[in-house]
DNA sequence: CGCCTACTTGAATTCCTTCAACGAATGTGG
DNA sequence: CCACATTCGTTGAAGGAATTCAAGTAGGCG
């Protein structure tokens, strides 16, 4: 993943579609730069961890004749909330955060959305939220109609859409949790050590750790505010838990001892 | 609904099944008090707001073979936090809460499930809180492997699950926004209203309104204190917002007033 | 080089929790 | 029938965790 940097972040509101819902086709050539557009779904790095990824050959195809991919540039609208909700979405590269925002201006960062997850399968007529690129990303999305068309054509299609939308039930019943019962030393933890397994995997704990977004986005997402956010990172650095060669970058020290923490012993450090 | 006392809730572990998997049939008669269990499902009192609502007869059919229905006591479970999470759950009467319990004790109501509403479509292989009766309730649990079956004969029963997937989603994001960017006043006051439309639907601002839980529990589903429950409901009385006839009846006296607090007006009231 | 943004740190304040006591309602056993 | 134990709810006082307000630092970019 491609580091970003501490400032300078402009808020640009503008996205590119590459190919739409009626011209694109997975043979279809597009810049030679890209080499994922070229040969379409068959090609795409995210293929083995997406619901398209099990799929047959003619099903891909259908799924990639209803699909528009979006390209993202930092800090891009991919919708707003209130917009209509009509497609299921997910992120091949990059990264994107999903915000509710309250009519006092406070907001709420419902989710990261890294590539290979899914995001968009609310049920409301409108997008609860909104959901912005934290770097450049690129997104892909398929109408609701066109898949309930498919899935009609190819049931266990849908059946593993089912099993998407049941894995994002358990995430955001982990957020619940982590907002309700958690204290803010334990959410930060938690969100670290969250966020490396989903980056480095089972090198969570030896690889230095990127933190794409800002430190508002992690206090947005964590319930608190970006002076705590700092506040507890420090303190977790002087606690020789971790240390923070730059402002984007973690590197673990006692990885165990961060765990326990997330897990609940001693939530106040 | 019948409302429950203020103490004297033992806590009592044990449920009842009527009829299970193998033997249970639409037709069977059970004992006459339970009127519901003789027809079956066709007398089920919350079959127009369920999935089953808009079932041919032979679906239903399907859907009633592979059911189990259990009689749940006030404060029973009907799973615990680790079960194996093998089905999908419907309360047709009484109310049950979702907990999820922290190693050290805390404890976090996910969710009150109402009757006419599901849980249990948690992808993980267990189940990440319990089930608990709130007062004396009746669930309807459906084995996902056989919901699975029967979603490859009757396709949009599949796609009426992932709805209802879909709609719990958006559920848990309103609870997460709450949790995370609302303050305790707003928190409870959200909590009054939605209680009250699930209750009393567009009556609910004149009708008074019944809270069948213990003020834990709605201090554990706002991620707050008993104490604090007891002292912002004084400080909605005292500010006339509302009147507490007794400590399970709450009367609006300001309905307006309540929802410009919930959203988010003057959060410290 | 200076401006802008993001991040950090400090001090004061606020909100909420914790600890403790008390009242009300229910159920039990003598 | 009444004393007693138990549980739930309310209220008060003290303490603490996190926010708010404010100032200062660091790094990128024009």
């Amino acid at each position: 993943m491609t580091p970003s940097h501490c400032a300078s972040q402009a808020q640009v509101n503008v996205w590119r579609s590459v190919g739409d819902v009626a011209s694109f086709h997975p043979s279809s050539v597009v810049g030679k730069q890209d080499r994922r557009a070229v040969n379409g779904c068959t090609a795409c790095e995210v293929r083995e961890t997406s619901f398209c990824g099990a799929l047959q050959k003619d099903e891909l195809g259908a799924l990639a004749r209803i699909h528009k991919r979006s390209e993202l540039q930092a800090d891009a609208s991919l919708f707003y909330e209130g917009d209509p909700a009509d497609s299921i979405a997910t992120v091949t590269s990059g990264l994107v955060r999903l915000v509710k925002l309250l009519a006092d201006g406070r907001r709420q960062v419902l989710r990261f959305v890294a590539p290979g997850e899914y995001f968009g399968f609310n049920i409301s007529e409108t997008f609860g939220y909104s959901a912005e690129s934290v770097i450049p990303s690129i997104v892909c999305q398929f109408p609701i109609s066109g898949l309930e068309r498919i899935c009609g054509i190819y049931p266990d299609l849908q059946w593993r859409l089912f099993v998407l939308a049941r894995q994002e039930l358990d995430r955001q019943q982990e957020h619940i949790v982590l907002l309700g019962r958690n204290s803010i030393p334990e959410r930060l933890a938690a969100f670290l050590l969250h966020w490396a397994s989903i980056e480095n995997g089972a090198d969570a704990s030896r690889r230095p750790l990127m933190l794409p977004m800002r430190r508002a986005d992690v206090a947005d997402y964590l319930g608190t505010t970006v002076e705590t956010v700092a506040r507890t990172l420090t303190h977790f650095r002087r606690q020789q838990l971790i240390s923070l060669p730059s402002c984007n970058m973690v590197v673990f020290r006692d990885f165990d001892r961060l765990c326990a923490l997330a897990q609940g012993e001693n939530g106040t450090c």
